[in-house]
DNA sequence: AGGCATTTGTGAAGACTTGCACAAATCGCG
DNA sequence: CGCGATTTGTGCAAGTCTTCACAAATGCCT
């Protein structure tokens, strides 16, 4: 059993085939990169600068810099960044090259949102399948997909080869629900059920709390309102 | 104008009447044990260790002894914290002792999901309106809430003392409704959109973007197969 | 061809965060 | 009352992340 949060930020390699070290917090960061990128790249932009590039994903250059000096140089010295080439550089690092099919679970009024946004499948993720425990949501067509039991969980993941799974259940089930997604052979979870899951090591998870960015942002009301004039910038994430 | 992420950690507060410094990181944190004592709570606990609570929290328990020391010592050596007493005193840091009211902006797919969230309310924040520039939604009924346009945004900001905006627009409209929720009065705003907002100094931003969190899963996920037996653990946010 | 303006890639310094390890404090019990 | 078990609070060291500042590289212009 793991818990939550990582304590070592390389990301180990070896000498093996694969990528250098990426520190997580630049792997954080490639797909606000990345996502900045298309932009310009359907904005008609050809090459872009560290300056341009920092600027439109919100980050300090030499940050910048320094995060893509990790995937190796691929940048021109007097000119800037190739952006097709630095798009596909980066995809091809985040394992974006192949479509990732992932399971959401727990169709309700947060599992209909995700299940019909747009966004996912442009981003190179694929929604391959909906669960629920409730037999009445069993059948019922989300965007042109129906809803399937958990229990055909196993079959479903390993038939249409599932890696990613998204817990959108109540908290109280989510132990639960991880504990099948992990069963079925499922190696990444993203839970939006504010409670802390166990996992096995080798199984990544990311939470997303919603109610935990507000406290957040209550914090420096709190402090904006209880101390008079500081000049509070925009808070990290 | 500021951009996005913070830079300075340490949250300051001068010689002031307000709060001592409190980092950055434990910000984020404090939720997060909040989320986990609520439960201790719940099930009856009057004391829990540090050892505990960072099980609970998902966290390291030297860590979390260092964070909650930067509140001052509430806790008994040989004995623990006062489940209650922490609660108290983390509600009383977070701001959270007053209810916040929270503007609801883009009554979309995500957005009809957040505002029949009842998760909020019963963490402090209270949805006191709910915003959509399209003529068709205005009027509609969400979870006993009517839609409102635009346009009335100024006036009611004001008359319900709001100070969270939630943006949940489409990406090429959420810089405009930030203008506009900026205009208004707010001071803090959480952002679905995914793009990077431009806001005066003194206004918060933080971002949730659903895309990037599967890219970074997406990653390791690349890297697990690539990298045959390392031990990936669990993925910090 | 040479010089100049531009911009990358990176060494080094500094700031922040984490985690260990242990002294100090507290409680329960004999 | 004193002792041992327990657990907090924190100094310190190690690790990570950010930022500055500048040499090196590149392209453009004359
Ligand atoms: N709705 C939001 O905007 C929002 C915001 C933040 C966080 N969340 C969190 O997301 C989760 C879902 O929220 P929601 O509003 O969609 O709740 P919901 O009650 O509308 O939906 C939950 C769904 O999960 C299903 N479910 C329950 N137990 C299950 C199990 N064991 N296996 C599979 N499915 C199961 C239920 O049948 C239901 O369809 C909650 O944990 C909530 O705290 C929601
Ligand atoms: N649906 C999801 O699960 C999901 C997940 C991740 C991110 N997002 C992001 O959240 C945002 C909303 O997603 P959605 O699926 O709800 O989209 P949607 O199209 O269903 O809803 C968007 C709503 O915003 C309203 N709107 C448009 N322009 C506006 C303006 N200028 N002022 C006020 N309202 C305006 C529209 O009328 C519509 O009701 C998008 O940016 C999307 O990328 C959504």
């Amino acid at each position: 059993m793991s818990q939550q949060r990582a304590q070592s930020s390389g990301v180990a390699s070896g000498g093996g085939p694969g990528f250098p070290d990426l520190p997580e917090a630049t792997v954080a960061r490639l797909p606000e990169y990345l996502r900045a990128l298309h932009n310009l790249a359907d904005a008609g932009h050809d090459t872009v600068s560290s300056e341009g590039l920092a600027t439109a994903a919100g980050v300090n250059s030499a940050k910048l810099r320094k995060d893509l000096s990790h995937l190796g140089s691929y940048g021109t010295r007097g000119v800037g960044y190739d952006v097709t080439l630095l798009i596909e550089q980066i995809e091809q690092v985040l394992g974006l090259h192949e479509t990732r099919a992932v399971a959401l679970v727990g169709i309700g009024n947060l599992g209909h949102a995700l299940a019909r946004y747009a966004g996912f499948a442009s981003r190179g993720f694929h929604i391959a399948a909906l669960f629920d425990a409730d037999r009445d949501r069993v059948g019922e067509l989300v965007n042109g997909m129906a809803v399937r039991h958990m229990s055909d969980i196993a079959a479903v993941v390993a038939d249409e080869g599932i890696s990613i799974g998204v817990i959108a259940t109540p908290a109280d089930a989510a132990q639960v629900v991880a504990d099948d997604l992990v069963a079925a052979g499922v190696t990444s979870i993203l839970n939006f059920a504010p409670c802390v899951l166990a996992v096995p090591d080798g199984v990544d998870v990311r939470k997303v709390d919603l109610a935990i960015e507000l406290q957040i942002l209550s914090f420096h009301e709190h402090r904006k309102s209880t101390l008079t004039a500081l000049p509070a910038k925009v808070v990290g994430q």
